[in-house]
DNA sequence: CGTATATTTGAACGAATTCAATTATAGTGG
DNA sequence: CCACTATAATTGAATTCGTTCAAATATACG
């Protein structure tokens, strides 16, 4: 088999026994393909599953009766999905497909087993999920706080640092499936005003468009627009617990 | 002794053994007093510690290089202060005091202790932590896609119901010790326009002010120009590990 | 009581929105 | 495979919400 996204990113963080890849396994044993736009949840239904996402691109949203929509992340290959879901019994977020694609569905109660069996694997998804509190306060900070084109600058840093994480060959390409309708709703922009910065930065020479999405001409530059510091790499793991706990069967 | 805001505030969401209780309450074990307007710990400080609030108002924030800042977070009497740090080495938020208060620091190694010993407690720490991600998720969608007076109505339903879940008769009486060039970098806006923003409300018979905050006139109306949902009331526990594990000493 | 810190108010300005029309792109069926 | 239609992106003009700047007033603290 393809050595899985999911368990190669948890990799690139911790180092993991048997057991625990057998645990994570477990997440990815079903497969549901999607099409393109498509809402796999929306906001206030039932939660009953979380996914692992194989293929294709996803984002949670969160929106307005009266139409207007925020979305909150983004979602790649290897991402776990919906766990910022479970604390609450409806979906505080909906999830929706960029492109075609691929999502591993599993069970809320899988956690339950993890967090009995392996204590080093619940501090990691702990871990993973603080970490994407800590983006999420980066998110805040762009939305609130900078310019469009600094708002446009964070956001290619953030997606070409992510994509790094298992693609460290990128270089300055970033594909960039979404449109600049989505774009506008994860920047707290509009979709106007997204196509005119955009234009404003390839005139500036800081981008330049591809067929599928962007070349990066001044990648310093881009980061300095928008302070932006990365918070994939170096997380901190060395307070984990070692021990392997034992559960009462 | 008095019953600790944190006890209660758990309390509020599951039922805790005698032992879960006592690794709970070594998290208050030290005490130490702070003055008004104090740099608890700065952005990019190295994290030791985390704290239990006793006494007072504190903030976490994001700050650019320029000065222009992010309040991330409000903290009450009874909230866990800087769980969303542990993933990292250096702190990702900044931390200071509002007015003068009493903080309980406890070292990251005593959540160690709480996850080897106790699943249960695990998860309602994680549960405490992804109901912190979907409230970031809500001020994230308030600062934009909301309004000023949208966003003004957002924090102070949002103050309320969290202030009442431990003091249930607040009736409509919200105390608020932020200046308003808090308030303003909490929302998004600069401090002239908050004021502003007051005064307009408090001129439709929105709100009143009082000696130490606000009175709210209108409720329902406050609640649905900001779209508010409540995530205080209704975490989900169902699926909590009931068992208590049996560490390997 | 005096000084530093907040708040208020007004006027001028500007970044982003809204509205509307045009061009380009992508899916779909003949 | 091309034409047709719906969706997405671009461009420009008018507008607006919130900012900036500056001065006056109020409040809090030592």
């Amino acid at each position: 088999m393809p050595g899985s996204c999911l368990v190669s990113k948890l990799l690139h963080h911790v180092e993991l026994s048997p057991d625990d890849r057998a645990l994570i396994a477990r997440l990815e044993e079903a497969e549901r393909p999607h099409g393109r736009h498509e809402d796999i949840c929306r906001p206030g239904d039932p939660v009953t599953d979380l996914y692992v996402v194989k293929e294709g691109w996803l984002y949670s949203y969160l929106e307005m009766p009266d139409g207007r929509r925020q979305i909150v992340r983004i979602h790649h290959p290897g991402d776990i999905v919906g766990l910022p879901e479970i604390a609450y019994p409806e979906a505080v977020t909906g999830l929706r497909s960029v492109g075609p694609g691929l999502l591993c569905p599993f069970p809320r109660t899988a956690l339950d087993e993890i967090f009995v069996r392996s204590p080093r694997l619940t501090a990691l998804l702990l871990t993973l999920a603080l970490r994407e509190h800590a983006m999420l306060a980066d998110l805040l900070r762009a939305n609130s706080r900078l310019s469009a084109r600094e708002r446009m600058a964070y956001l290619i840093c953030e997606l070409t640092a992510r994509l790094r994480v298992t693609n460290p060959d990128l270089g300055d390409t970033l594909p960039l499936p979404l449109s600049q309708t989505e774009i506008a709703d994860h920047l707290g922009l509009t979709n106007v005003y997204v196509s005119k910065t955009i234009t404003a930065m390839v005139r500036d020479d800081l981008l330049v468009r591809t067929e599928t999405g962007l070349r990066l001409l001044d990648e310093p530059r881009l980061r300095s627009l928008a302070a932006y510091t990365d918070r994939h790499t170096r997380i901190s793991t060395d307070w984990f617990p070692a021990r392997t706990c034992l559960a009462a069967e």
